[in-house]
DNA sequence: GTACTAAGATCGAACGATCGTTCTAGGACG
DNA sequence: CGTCCTAGAACGATCGTTCGATCTTAGTAC
């Protein structure tokens, strides 16, 4: 059988699958054996790509990391932080596809008892928040790296309960949400 | 060798050696096996007083609706909810052994992912934010239900949180906490 | 007090399945 | 002809669970 898609795409292909199985079924739940015929693939050229499956979860780390990354990066060109983090958390928070929370969360799960996978997913959490923290700190916002890690934490917990309540529509928690952030934001440094 | 302890006073504790290896490595990686050996006990006789892995953390399940549930209780009749709701979120979150936060959050990977689990976690999920809700809704809160879901959100996002950053100190998180609840119960209902 | 019994508690070997991974060999292509 | 890519059987380990046998205990009859 000639390759389907030459070159390390393959391994894109890969994680694409492995995304898929592992947000439906779970980490563990997911054997090499499913993923090898979710791909019509053979374990040997599974194991050709990847050395093991720790490695495609920190595969999923990494790429976490730099969504993230991104995701800040725009916000800090976006104008005025106080009134543009309200809407940019809602939208993360409903934008998200039910299929990418629940691997996002299964990540979070299975990195945060390996100790390889630990300081990885440490790192982008810290990365994350002191990028907030600067954009916060900039707009002269007290508290910055407490306040940071507060919209995070309220960020990651509306994230956790689309995967309690998946069919829920977050619109009615607008207004809540809103005064939450705007009374974050609102406090000003002293000069 | 007699019963170390007689009567159903057995699976209580099977419970706690389940919950304290669950805590510690995780429910999948810990066997059957290996919850015998914590126990000094044979696996026909784990299987005589629990039929299956899966009734362990459904007993986990229950047990965590049933304190939440106490829980809502006390802050029913502790006063005003405005002025209790901080302070008992914060030591609700900061109060938690680190050991028990892990223990919450591998029940709700491995629970929302099981079909027979899944409702249980739901329905004490539901439990939980109509109970807040109607304390709400009482002390004449703007709505009730949203905000109690954010509410909640925020207190989770919090717990998770000590899961990434498991010798964090959360008294610097007194300030920003305190400002979004307070606009959270701040806001008053239409007469 | 002693003998007997039924029920509950306990043991540990064993089962079948499945796991992540390895290995050797072949096919495609420059 | 060497270098990727691929296949699929096989490996050893371990998993959750089952099963029959054995032990303990409480209750009863003598």
């Amino acid at each position: 059988m000639p390759p389907k898609t030459p070159g390390p795409d393959r391994r894109i292909e890969i994680l694409e699958t492995a995304a898929q199985l592992f947000a439906e079924r779970g980490f563990h739940a997911t054997s090499m054996r499913d993923l090898c015929a979710a791909l019509g693939m053979s374990p040997g050229n599974l194991y050709h790509w990847f050395p093991s499956k720790q490695a495609i979860i920190a595969a999923f780390v990494e790429a976490d990391r730099a969504d993230t990354a991104a995701r800040m990066a725009a916000l800090a060109t976006s104008g005025d932080i106080a009134t543009e983090a309200a809407p940019q958390i809602l939208s993360y928070v409903t934008g998200t596809t039910d299929a990418e929370i629940r691997l996002y969360l299964e990540i979070y799960a299975t990195a945060l008892r390996d100790p390889e996978l630990a300081p990885l997913v440490r790192d982008a959490d810290a990365e994350a928040r002191a990028g907030l923290a600067t954009l916060l700190r900039d707009a002269g916002i007290a508290e910055p790296e407490a306040t940071a890690t507060v919209v995070i934490s309220l960020a990651d917990g509306l994230v956790t309960r689309r995967a309690i309540e998946p069919g829920r529509d977050f619109a009615d928690l607008a207004g809540p949400v809103g005064a939450a952030l705007g009374a974050l934001l609102a406090r000003r440094a002293a000069p």
